[in-house]
DNA sequence: GTCTATACTCTGATAGAC
DNA sequence: GTCTATCAGAGTATAGAC
């Protein structure tokens, strides 16, 4: 295989990749993608046979890029109010440098289900190693009981809804673009706060 | 304007609202929306003239009952924390009844951004008088001080995201359908006590 | 591997009868 | 108002030359 041939598959799994996150599965057009990486439709159809597969190609990778690091935070020998303050830390970081992919990823689920569930191998997330280290400290006082399954959903929400609600809430709260940015980035801090003060007890 | 007219209008819209919802506006088809409604496809076009008209129709719907009751709570006449309790299991009640309409508006806010500010005439909600409630009652100790677009986002966020992030929720923790219904029934307690705990002093 | 040209299907929209 | 039939354009996919 020549390193052109390496190359090409790369420019299209990247032209397709903004694409698709931009417009979805069902508003992308092959045309665009061609358009994008300067090539023509016909190469599409040469690298990846079918729109569908070319779109399995990129959400593979988009969903691959998800939970791992995730994961990672969530297992790590931390004590729960460390972790969360490293997890929503990094995890807003993520979302700032790939802000339409949360988008991208509830667009797919809620449109295209059967398309996302050919994906779905297991997210590899161990709840119950969650629910094991929240149940451990709070008998040690050090936060209260919960479940883990309110308390990880309640942080993630919070991180990722003001990326896919943007136009909204930047219409209500009547800010610039500018103003936004920094309200993202404020969130980190804030996220954390409001959390941890929920949490002790 | 006849009797008929009256409910074939309905029929369509009804139908309308159904497809767009549940495929977006790139994923709908003028023919699943006549199948739907029980009629052909010309009829659709007599009523409205194209599909970004009828979209038009279904999503002004959707959007004009999406602000109004969320401004009336915030701006009743309450206590902050009072007004919490009241806010969320409202929501979460209105989305239990409807789940698919806040994917279905993410959606449409993020493929279709043009089609959506079309609609934005202003939300309605004032967030500087949430803002000075919450200065008056933090000077008052009841609750701590806290930016309104940080308080407001994060109660929404937690109220939203479980119905637009179903599957990947439902996957991690292991939840059947009926087990998921009670985990959404649940939360409406769940996001006011953990808010609650957090804005407490 | 990459291109141009084209086949074929789907879909939004219209014409015209009733 | 409602239907059948049909057009025109867009969109995915393929054939075939280089």
């Amino acid at each position: 295989m020549t390193i052109a041939g390496e190359n090409t598959e790369n420019q299209i799994l990247t032209a397709a990749s903004q694409v698709f996150i931009l417009k979805g599965f069902d508003g992308a057009r092959m045309q665009a993608i061609a358009d994008q990486a300067g090539i023509n439709k016909a190469l599409l159809h040469y690298y990846f046979r079918s729109k569908e597969k070319l779109f399995d190609a990129v959400f593979s990778e988009v969903a691959a890029n998800l939970f791992p690091a995730m994961k990672q935070v969530i297992e790590a020998e931390l004590e729960m109010k460390e972790k969360i303050t490293f997890f929503v830390k990094m995890y807003v970081k993520t979302l700032l440098e790939n802000p339409f992919i949360p988008a991208f990823v509830i667009n797919t689920l809620n449109t295209n289900p059967n398309r996302f569930l050919t994906h779905i191998k297991k997210a590899g997330i161990n709840p119950m190693l969650l629910q094991k280290q929240i149940d451990e400290e709070a008998v040690l006082g050090l936060i209260r009981p919960m479940k883990a399954e309110h308390l990880l959903v309640n942080i993630i929400s919070m991180c990722i809804f003001p990326f896919v609600a943007r136009p909204i809430i930047q219409n209500i709260f009547e800010m610039n673009n500018d103003e936004y940015q920094l309200y993202l980035e404020s969130r980190q801090t804030e996220i954390v706060d409001f959390v941890l003060k929920s949490i002790t007890v």
